[in-house]
RNA sequence: GGGGCUGUAGUAGAGUCGGUUACAACGCCGGCCUGUCACGCCGGAGGUCGCGGGUUCGAGUCCCGUCAGCCCCGCCA
């Protein structure tokens, strides 16, 4: 029924196809985006991966392939040969990239057929997600997907390139590997010949390339899949892929300025945007106080001002409480929103509540001054203060926040993010990053009673905070640094602990006794009894670069085979239940499901 | 664990205050057409209104539950 390819070669990708081509036998493979039967001529277009070419089929010429061809539909396979030629006058259709030609065909082969598809195979049609996850062979036929795999491609090849050219070798690190604590939660595998045991799928390469520092590659880098068993998010999946890098003999310096050059070589690539270097950088101190978030987005101003200290003796009992009990007051100037409505601004404030906080005040701009509910409660002199701190000119919007430092900020610089995004200050192809350095090394968790790291444990306090482990822990700076881009943290790392004793100390500070620490990264202690080298590095996220690069909103694009937000897999429908057989091997019984 | 949005032919939508046989578009099928290009014209088929229950003389519409997809909080060293 379908004609055989036999030893047909193509020779030319559809897309490829112009005016150069001209007065060429060639032959093209592909799908048939689309049939036009005008009785006599018949038009199809067909695409491959780099585009779509008209084949024109006339009975005069051939009259077995134009037959052919009446029987043809969307999504059949093809083969094709004839002669490029550039179209009648009249007929060039300038929106196509191959527009001034076309194919005269002479010959087809119907290699296979294909079902009607549930949704079109253009860029037209909108399709809802959950139809497209299950038919996503069809999904990456279109162009959005088909032009964000290939640029992940490019991606991932100028980075090979790049870290290669910068003497770094790429090695691969066990998937299997061993669960330890700290972090995520950890994806486990059962250990058939080791019945009661499990593997851990890795949340990071972290300790490994750290030991092959101390093997001496001085550089590594690698491509590779990681696995977090958390909540999944627009930007978030539970397996997805880091660019992966250590370097030896460096301090942190060294890291971001190789690394920022490999930014920008992939912006240069990809985009054929030119990242000027060095990127700025903020400590960490800095970007609360100013942005009220560790990955601020820096395309547009409206910062954060701290005015605890000048309304702390104000009448508003609100903001003076808040100061008299080591709480934060904030303020953010709206430039020339004094034009929300009401109802937006009661919005703002539901949008604030999603972060803890229990209120929004807000104070409108006019010719007569402060507009506001909250403005009674300051005095003349007050509030010129104010309008001097905050640089208010008329028709601004003043909000403000009051509450412990951590919901302040974090509410009220959520909600810098969330105007910067409504009010169009952010535009998707503008790249703005910054370095964020200098984090606490250790949080006190409540839950838990304990430091926990910031970043990780293996991560090395400031050279002059070393002291500070034994004094106040909680004061102590890491030698870590994030990359953002746009508000979205791309990438993070550290130079690391290469002395023993102060990893040991380290594990001592997160409450990890010396016997648990023996047990469970016993291999690295002793590797760094060995010589290791002083060493640091970073990894990337490939996938939330992809988002940016691709203006994507969403990681499932930019992932060939992308799990839902219930992780699961509506292609394959993963995870399964499995056979009881394969339960028993791996001594495995189930507990009843709890409702 | 929690909050929110969505679910109607293959697809994406409309469906008023609860009232006749659930609309038109794209796609699909058949016919016509020798310069179209998201071809055009004529005709046709196609529905478990996510699922279950309830209220009602009557439910796509109102109520309760549930499932799925998405967004967010928690979580994500």
């Amino acid at each position: 029924m379908n004609d055989k390819l036999g030893n047909w070669k193509r020779t030319h990708r559809c897309g490829d196809l112009t005016a150069a081509n001209v007065g060429q036998d060639v032959c093209v493979m592909g799908w048939v985006q689309r049939r036009r039967d005008h009785g006599g001529l018949i038009f199809i277009d067909l695409r491959d991966r780099e585009g779509i070419v008209q084949l024109a089929l006339d009975p005069d010429r051939d009259l077995a392939s134009h037959q052919k061809a009446e029987q043809i539909r969307n999504e059949f396979v093809i083969a094709a040969r004839g002669k490029v030629s550039h179209r009648p006058d009249g007929t060039v259709n300038p929106k196509m990239k191959t527009g001034e030609v076309e194919i005269e065909i002479s010959e087809l082969l119907l290699l296979n057929r294909s079902e009607t598809p549930p949704f079109m195979i253009d860029e037209f049609t909108e399709v809802a997600e959950n139809i497209r996850l299950k038919y996503r062979y069809l999904d990456l036929r279109r162009p959005a997907l088909q032009s964000n795999l290939l640029k992940r491609h490019l991606v991932a090849k100028t980075v090979r390139n790049y870290l290669d050219g910068q003497g770094f070798i790429e090695v691969e690190t066990p998937v299997l590997t061993k669960s330890t604590p700290e972090g995520a939660r950890d994806y486990l595998v059962p250990s058939r010949v080791n019945l009661g045991k499990f593997y851990a799928l890795p949340q990071s390469p972290q300790l490994f390339k750290q030991l092959l520092m101390v093997s001496g590659f001085d550089r590594y880098f690698q491509i590779v899949k990681c696995f977090r068993d958390e909540d999944l998010r627009a930007d978030r999946q539970p397996e997805f892929t880091q660019i992966d890098c250590e370097m030896s003999f460096v301090n942190r310096d060294d890291v971001m300025s190789v690394m920022e050059g490999m930014i920008a070589e992939i912006f240069k690539v990809a985009l054929d945007v030119e990242i000027s270097l060095p990127i700025s950088r903020l400590t960490y101190a800095e970007a609360m106080d100013r942005f009220g978030v560790d990955n601020p987005d820096m395309r547009f101003g409206m910062e954060l001002f701290d005015i605890t200290s000048q309304v702390a003796g104000s009448q508003f009992k609100v903001f003076a409480e808040v100061a008299a009990n080591d709480g934060l007051v904030k303020a953010m100037n709206a430039k020339g929103c004094a034009t929300l409505s009401r109802k937006e601004l009661d919005e703002l404030t539901e949008f604030v509540k999603i972060y803890g906080a229990k209120g929004l005040a807000w104070a409108k701009i006019t010719d007569e001054g402060w507009q506001s509910p909250i403005a009674k409660f300051f005095t003349a002199e007050e509030l010129a203060a104010l309008n001097e701190t905050l640089d208010v000119e008329v028709g601004d919007l003043l909000l403000f926040m009051a509450d412990t430092p951590r919901v302040a900020n974090e509410a009220l610089g959520r909600l810098r993010g969330h105007l910067g995004q409504k009010l169009g200050l952010a535009r998707k192809d503008d790249y703005k990053f910054v370095w964020v350095t200098d984090f606490p090394l250790l949080e006190w968790d409540e839950e838990e009673r304990r430091h926990v790291a910031v970043h990780h444990p293996f991560t090395s306090p400031l050279e002059e905070d070393i002291p500070l482990l034994d004094s106040e822990p909680g004061k102590a700076r890491a030698q870590a640094y994030d990359l953002v881009l746009n508000g979205s943290e791309i990438g993070g790392g550290s130079v690391r602990i290469h002395d023993q004793a102060v990893q040991s100390r380290m594990f001592d500070l997160l409450g990890i006794g010396e016997e648990e620490a023996r047990e469970k990264f016993g291999f690295l202690l002793d590797a760094l009894s060995f010589g290791a080298p002083p060493h640091g590095g970073i990894a990337f996220g490939l996938d939330r670069v992809m988002m940016i690069l691709t203006g994507a909103d969403s990681i499932r694009d930019v992932i060939a085979f992308p799990k839902t937000q219930k992780a699961t897999c509506m292609l394959s429908d993963a995870p399964n239940e499995v056979a009881e057989k394969q339960l028993q091997e791996l001594g495995i019984r189930l507990r009843t499901k709890q409702k």
